[in-house]
DNA sequence: TATATAATGATAATGATATTCATTATCTTT
DNA sequence: AAAGATAATGAATATCATTATCATTATATA
């Protein structure tokens, strides 16, 4: 028997593993589903109760091979934990982080400017001539206070 | 040898602490000199043999302090430690970090074009009035292979 | 369906960072 | 300068995220 899905999860993955299992299934459809970036435990807490058969250490595992094989994006939010987030489509879904230092909130700003996207690849190009490096990525960060924690209180601006 | 001694470190420090101590002054200055970006382990192995007195847990608590202070800033290089550097004169220190995901050296890119300072400025801008955010900072990395790591080393073509 | 073995999950181990608490050092007041 | 109040310290311990171990289970293929 065969099946006729648009680009099936494992052929994604491709040899970065030898057998796909119903963990990995699942792991992965989280990740593409979420439009939030998940950590381990939060995974876990997420899958575990509708299938026990999930464990923490393979949600680890998964998320490790998921990275090896460039379809995820490993966060750090200074808050202690790994999070995680699909790559979509490259160009497509391309997005920076604003990360609320108050309550930890992270939006993806998507909105750029065209040439603020012009300008991180004039910068590679010069990086990788001037510093002789290979750059495969860049992560851009902004942090500061999301409405709810600046000083001034909380807005409300729509609801 | 240095012959500038600026601002005194406790001076710096202002309202975060009530006493100036002897573990603090040498963390701290360690962290002025240091061209490096240091770890707590790092910091701890760097002082304590000279200076038995200077716990790691100290160390710690110091980063923190130094932190809540706004004299240094956290980096996330995903080798599972949390990195320090200090945070010198504003403008003309300001930097982004070239990051080798091969052997986890960072170098400090400072050769920013004009236009570069300017774009993030007005994206701060922008990001402050659409998503209400005040924002405080913003952390730009570059993540790839430096000259060491990168397959066929440094004379690899650019694509 | 049987089989080889990759993948799993429970558990223990690790490593970075945080907390506890008795002791020490700083700073202010004499 | 010495004293006293108490902030800061370090050793030990705890915590929390992540990794390694290993017997068991499930997948892919014959």
């Amino acid at each position: 028997m065969k099946q006729d899905k648009p680009v099936s999860p494992r052929r994604q993955v491709g040899d970065h593993c030898r057998r796909w299992t119903v963990p990995r299934e699942e792991i992965f459809n989280l990740l593409i589903q979420s439009q939030q970036h998940l950590s381990a435990k939060e995974i876990y807490a997420t899958l575990n109760p509708a299938n026990p058969a999930i464990g923490l250490t393979t949600v680890y595992r998964t998320l490790d091979l998921l990275d090896r094989a460039g379809l995820v994006r490993r966060i750090h939010t200074g808050d202690g934990q790994v999070r995680f987030e699909y790559k979509r489509g490259r160009e497509a879904d391309h997005h920076h982080h604003l990360i609320c230092s108050g309550c930890g909130k992270i939006l993806n700003y998507r909105d750029f400017e065209k040439e603020e996207l012009d300008l991180v690849r004039k910068t590679e190009d010069i990086l990788a001539r001037k510093y002789g490096f290979l750059i495969r990525e860049h992560n851009i960060e902004f942090l500061g206070l999301c409405p709810d924690c600046r000083p001034g209180g909380k807005k409300s601006p729509l609801r």
